[in-house]
DNA sequence: ATAGAACGTTCGATAAAAGGAACAACGAGA
DNA sequence: TCTCGTTGTTCCTTTTATCGAACGTTCTAT
């Protein structure tokens, strides 16, 4: 397996244990593995069983693909990172993305099918997003609206952007 | 570990697989594992280590929590389903869900903390929803923002209704 | 000082996951 | 009909992830 994502679950699970203030001791006890088994983990070392990420996805509150989801794996080459959350099957269309940008980004999109709109929810950082010559500044807890059968960018600053994008294919389905 | 989402794994995986039209063997050797192994997790006995799923969500193409979340996990006994997306970590706080309400729900959520609001963007189905008193119908593609720091409702008719949920907590962190 | 209780690491034993080969069942083609 | 290829399952073996215990450290309290 690629032997960056294992590193970055050591990195990762240590990050979200410290960040709660809890000794590799406690998690362990906690969540009922082994400390040696944890201690392992956290190195990068370790491959471990669906039963011990899942319990450890529990104790810590995340949403289990966090765990091994590559926080800095952009899928495009670009800084972004996208996520296909779901899909409506009704009409219109309904996309649903989760979606990460890398400081100093900018994603133009193509333009969706006409009729098409998308809504932005910023779940964390700062985001420049809109159709193009007429974006907005949003943060965090901000939503935005627009057109998307027009060419459009997202453009981040100087810290990371998270957010929610829902696409919507008024008319008939691009697929 | 939860006996209920091993065996879900591997109906989902034996799913995704025949969507594709794959068969066992082809998609064990595209993912490098051996057939047998891939038969037993199919058959929801096992406990694959994190190298083996992620080698088939990879094939399968799969944003890797898609294979092992239970499609069906009930929070409440109310017929309505929640999965955490995302939480951000700025101020103002935001926890993203995913949600899903059976036909003929009706769940109403307690106030979150003062000055919270609430964002909701349908990917499927009809709801109504919103403050009480104060709902609104919405339709597959409909967005809707209110403050939730007063009690709200989502309410279903005669279908499915699947939707993005953010709440933003405006103010102190509830945590 | 010093005893105590935590911390996180390392080590051998054990349980179990993954690999590999043989198996019966089925369908396609000569 | 008979053969060949493929299907998915079931053994057995090998690899390894997990456990439990012992270890050296650090910090606090006596």
């Amino acid at each position: 397996m690629d032997t960056p994502s294992l590193s970055t679950l050591g990195q990762h699970l240590q990050t979200l244990r410290k960040a709660r203030g809890w000794s590799l001791s406690q998690l362990a006890a906690a969540a009922g593995i082994a400390k040696s088994n944890l201690s392992r983990l956290e190195q990068g070392n370790g491959n471990p069983t669906l039963d011990t990420i899942w319990r450890l996805a529990v104790q810590l509150k995340v949403p289990f693909g966090t765990l091994v989801a590559p926080i800095a794996v952009p899928l495009g080459e670009d800084g972004v990172e996208v996520r296909l959350i779901d899909q409506g099957k009704d009409s219109p269309q309904v996309d649903a993305y989760w979606m990460r940008c890398a400081p100093f980004t900018t994603r133009v999109a193509e333009p969706h099918t006409p009729g098409a709109r998308e809504s932005l929810t910023l779940i964390s950082g700062h985001l420049e997003a809109g159709p193009e010559g007429d974006t907005r500044q949003l943060a965090a807890g901000d939503t935005l609206t627009f057109a998307a059968d027009r060419a459009h960018c997202y453009r981040t600053g100087d810290d990371w952007a998270t957010l929610l994008v829902s696409v919507v294919y008024h008319g008939e389905v691009p697929r």
